[in-house]
DNA sequence: GTCTATACTTCGATAGAC
DNA sequence: GTCTATCGAAGTATAGAC
C-alpha cells in the first residue's frame, strides 16, 4: 500500500478548513488555500474537482467526525444526564481540536445550506438525530421532563457554538474597553452549559413560587 | 424639512439587508442590491461611500433597534423573570420583523467582526450589556441563582438566533426525508426557550437526587 | 439626484510542459 | 503528480453626461 499518497489532499483539507472558516465560501480564495497548504493551485483542482467539491469534502469529513464521537456516547450505558454532559464536553473539545468548525457551521446555517449536497446533509443529520435520541431516551426513562428533543438539541449546541466562535469579536470589544467579555475560559462556559442543561432537562419542578 | 429625501437610502438599506443576509459580505453583489432596491448602481455609491460603508450603516441601524427595545424592557418595573421572558419574545419578534437579522449576525460572528468599526461595535455592545444588567438585577434581588450574566446572555440568545436562522436548512433536511425537523412553529420554540430560561435561572435547586 | 459606459482588478479554472 | 502561464468571467468602483 502506497501510504504517503494522501499527504497532499490532507494538507489541502486542513488549509481549506482555515480559509473557509475565516472567509466563508464566497470569500475564500483558492490561491490562498494553495499557499497555506504549500501546494500549487493546480494541485487543488487535480485532487478535488472544484472549489465546491473541496468544500463539500471538508464538511462531510467534519460532520462524520462529530457523528462518530456522538455515536460512541449515545451507545454507551451511562445515565442519560451523564450522556448530555459528555455530549456538551465532546462538542466543546471537538471545537478546540478543529478550531474551524464553529465558524463554518455558523456560516453554513446563514447560507441556508446553499453549498450542501444530499450526501453532506446526510452526514450532518446524524448529529441532531443522535442528540435527540439521547434526550428522548432520558424522557422515556423518566429522568428528563417532557421536552421536544429537537428543541433540546438546539438549546444545548447553539450556545457552545456561538460562544466559542464569538471569542475573537468578544476580544475586540474587550480591547476597545466597551465591555469586559473576555475574562472567562472556554471550560468555564462548558460547565455553565452543563449546569444549565441539567436544570433545563430535570424532571422535577425547580421552584414553587413560580405562579 | 424636505421629508421624502430618504426614500432612496431606505430602499437601498432594505435591499442590502436581504442581499447581505443571503450571501454575506463577500458574496453580496452591489449590482443585485441595486436591482432589488430598483435604483441605479451608481446611486448606491452616491448615498453610501462603498459596499463596506453600506454594510456598516445597516448593522448599526439594526443593533440600535434591538438595543432600544431592550432598553425599554430593562428599564420597566417588572420582575426580573418577566423581563427575561419579554427579552426572548422581543428578540424572536425582531427576527420575524427583520428576517435578515439572524443570518447577518451569524455571519458577522463567523467573520470575527472583520467588517465592524468601533461605532458599530458600540451599538452592538449595548445588547449584551443590557441583558447582563437584567440578569444581574435578578441575581442581586435573589430571584436568580448566581450565574455569570454574560454566559446567561449567550445561553438565551444563541438558540433563538440559531433555531430561527436554521429554518431553511431544516426544511431541506425534512424535504429530503432525512429527519423531520419542520413540524414545530417559531412560537413553540420561543415558549420552549422561556421555559428553559426560567428553569436555568431559578434560584432553587430543581431535583434533590442530584447528589 | 440619476443614468450609461467603462476602467481596473480579482478570481476560478484549465492547458500543456515536465 | 507537479508546475507555469493564462484565459475568460465577474465584480467594485468611477467618470461624466443629463
Amino acid at each position: 500500500m502506497p501510504r504517503p499518497a494522501r499527504v497532499s489532499p490532507d494538507r489541502i483539507l486542513a488549509a481549506a478548513a482555515l480559509e473557509f472558516a475565516e472567509r466563508g465560501f464566497a470569500g475564500a480564495r483558492v490561491d490562498r488555500i494553495a499557499r497555506r497548504a504549500r501546494v500549487n493551485k493546480a494541485m487543488i483542482y487535480y485532487h478535488f474537482k472544484s472549489k465546491q467539491t473541496l468544500y463539500r469534502s471538508l464538511l462531510r469529513d467534519l460532520f462524520t467526525l462529530v457523528g462518530n464521537r456522538l455515536e460512541q456516547i449515545a451507545s454507551s450505558d451511562r445515565p442519560s444526564a451523564e450522556k448530555i454532559d459528555l455530549t456538551i464536553a465532546m462538542f466543546a473539545d471537538m471545537i478546540q481540536q478543529h478550531a474551524a468548525v464553529p465558524a463554518i457551521m455558523l456560516r453554513e446555517v446563514a447560507e441556508r445550506g446553499a453549498h450542501l449536497d444530499p450526501g453532506t446533509l446526510t452526514a450532518l443529520t446524524r448529529v441532531p438525530r443522535l442528540v435527540a435520541a439521547i434526550v428522548q431516551e432520558g424522557v422515556d426513562a423518566g429522568a428528563f421532563r417532557a421536552v421536544n428533543p429537537v428543541f433540546a438539541h438546539f438549546t444545548l449546541f447553539a450556545p457552545v457554538l456561538f460562544y466559542l466562535a464569538g471569542a475573537p469579536i468578544r476580544k475586540e470589544i474587550t480591547d476597545l474597553h466597551l465591555m469586559n467579555l473576555s475574562s472567562a475560559t472556554p471550560n468555564d462556559f462548558v460547565q455553565h452549559m452543563q449546569e444549565t442543561a441539567r436544570r433545563a432537562l430535570a424532571r422535577d419542578v425547580p421552584a414553587r413560587s413560580t405562579r
